[in-house]
DNA sequence: AGACTCCCCGGAAACGTTTACAGCTATCGG
DNA sequence: CCGATAGCTGTAAACGTTTCCGGGGAGTCT
């Protein structure tokens, strides 16, 4: 009788047909009993043995190919290297673990293109489901977030009506926590050092930052407000460009890189941080903790919304005909010494600075 | 005639019997196809026009268990938050990604135990390959390795004689090349921020550092030398401890966030950064960059070890029978502002630390 | 004792793809 | 004009697993 299929592949790796033939069972009382699913205790001891003396590992692949699910969980952020992603990540990866399943990340630079192009790609189903945290976002992309074949959740803010688990905190009220504290502590000369406005979280910071001066009657000054992107050398070069043509006593940033960045300008021009010039950043990450003296901060809550997204994920891999979810995480300001409620002081005789005091505006 | 199979499958996906069906023609041809090899003109623009009624997208799953491979690259580290890691996986991404391939990342919090268990997962196939930069090396650990299903790329140091592929550094060097900058500028009371000692970094580190200073004729002093472990609040805590007890003109760490908070320390205690105490970090991470004053760091390659680490594993995973290989990457010291080369100048009149100044070492 | 239930087992199908193989047609060269 | 050859096509096997289903044996209840 010729058996039908090669017991022992050229690979030399055990299979359930290994096993099985060694423990003188079919494939399917081997299956059965190495899940745990049913067996008689002699079937059970002959096959866990025959399985430890081969050696036999499961092959996942084709477990998911039976199962059609994989046990991946995928995550798309801009910026690996941004501490607000890597502090979201890890909330992701400890509800994701904890489920039994594995954490996939995606670097997607920002570009649209690639984003999309990865969200077409689930359709080739290698993950269970996806994390996107969109910093841009088209109309192409919301309708390839729509009919995606996989189960997606997005972290930041989506269109009101589109009917996607969505995750979302409020920065614009974060922007207002920021300049009510510094209006709060004597601040008048208000600069803002913004990512590209045609980001989603842009958008959102400089709609905040002008209603929040409006509110407080204090009128915008086109001087004060400058732009770049979220990294750190951005950050860093308007802030240069700032104080070349402003004098502010107070600068909020859009998030902690920049605000970083920021404070290296403002130190390397001789300003004095708080007393001279008050710096609040926004995404409280670590590195704002790091820096001397540590950043105020707006905490928007990235951990917990990592966290949520992920829940709000695993529930959908559970059940897709759930109705679409929304949750909103609040916004908190943390204070710390670069924004300590000093009332700023005259500057000590002479210009400490090195680049030329500019005529400045008056408060 | 009863059709063999589900042209649809209930999940309403289309599979290449759907498009097959649509196109008139068999599985086989339209396989043939729709992977770009053989087929007529004829054949080809029905099957390609199928395949878009339908959107047809192939399951990576079932091309992966018919091909043995998944395209999948893991890549497993200590802190996914420390920039070290950041560089070393962009670069890695880069190289994986260029050939057509994902990264999949693993934290495994220095625990041992979480990495084996990593290691011995392998087995199931789900990645081609992976790079593992472990900072504990046991003999378990190491078994695991040599015999991994799948092959491994080792990042860092590794018992001579072990039969894996290998790209390492000299971190002793690294230190080397620290202590000798500091003894150039002028400095003597050179303290030592490291890592646990359990570690391979920790270990080589203090090994460069006193080998060093005995080159030097400079006596050890113990006083000097403290450990935590390779994180920001260690390292400020560590350093906090040695300023309360000794007096140092310079400090070497042994990475960059530990050289982070031994500057958030000094400053704190009033001590001047460079004039009153010079600092070195290890690294070179683009956190050594965002500080002021920037910090001088040895660099220790890490993109370029990651670089190469991925192009050794796709080797190895293209021809699994090369015989291992072992790279080296030099260390090389990147001078900045917090070790400029001046010599310390006495301390302006009165104390200003906040620490009561210890004694100290004569120079 | 016969019927019924319960459990265990093995055969075979299924997941969705690629590919070896063999059969067919058409073209070309001799 | 016929045989060889090249190119295309469909059938079927294979990747390694889980699971449905039917058969059979042992035990229990009537």
């Amino acid at each position: 009788m010729g058996r039908k299929r090669l017991q022992e592949p050229a690979d030399g790796r055990p299979t359930v047909h290994t096993v099985a033939a060694r423990a003188g069972v079919s494939i399917a009382s081997a299956s059965r009993v190495l899940n745990g699913v049913g067996g008689s205790p002699e079937t059970i001891r002959k096959v866990r043995a025959a399985a430890a003396e081969v050696g036999y590992v499961p092959n996942a692949i084709a477990r998911s190919l039976q199962s059609q699910r994989t046990g991946l969980i995928a995550l798309a952020v801009e910026d690996i290297g941004n501490p607000v992603y890597v502090e979201m990540m890890r909330a992701i990866e400890a509800v994701v673990a904890s489920s039994g399943r594995q954490l996939l990340v995606h670097a997607t630079g920002g570009r649209i293109d690639n984003e999309t192009a990865l969200l077409r790609r689930l359709a080739n189903r290698y993950v269970d489901g996806m994390i996107v945290s969109p910093i841009r976002v088209t109309d192409d992309h919301l309708s390839a977030l729509v009919d995606s074949p996989v189960p997606v959740v997005v972290v930041g803010q989506l269109g009101a009506d589109a009917p996607i688990d969505n995750v979302r905190t409020d920065s614009r009220h974060g922007v207002a926590l920021a300049v009510d504290h510094l209006v709060a502590t004597g601040r008048r000369r208000i600069g803002f050092v913004n990512g590209p406005l045609d980001t989603v979280p842009g958008a959102a910071r400089d709609a905040g930052f002008r209603a929040a001066l409006t509110r407080h009657g204090i009128p915008l000054d086109a001087e004060l407000i400058e732009v770049g992107d979220f990294q750190y050398a951005a950050g860093r070069a308007a802030t240069e460009r700032l104080l070349a043509r402003a004098d502010p006593d107070a600068l909020v940033c859009a998030n902690d890189l920049i605000a970083v960045g920021a404070l290296h300008a403002l130190l390397v021009a001789g300003r004095r941080v708080p007393q001279d010039v008050a710096l609040v950043g926004m995404d409280d990450t670590e590195l704002a903790r790091m820096m001397f003296p540590q950043l105020s901060s707006v905490s928007l809550g990235s951990a917990e919304r990592g966290r949520r997204a992920a829940e709000l994920l695993l529930h959908r891999i559970a059940d897709a005909t759930l109705p679409p979810r929304r949750e909103q995480v609040p916004p908190s300001l943390v204070v710390r010494a670069s924004s300590a409620a000093t009332l700023p002081v005259p500057r000590p005789a002479g210009p400490p600075t090195t680049h030329p005091s500019s005529e400045g505006v008056t408060a």
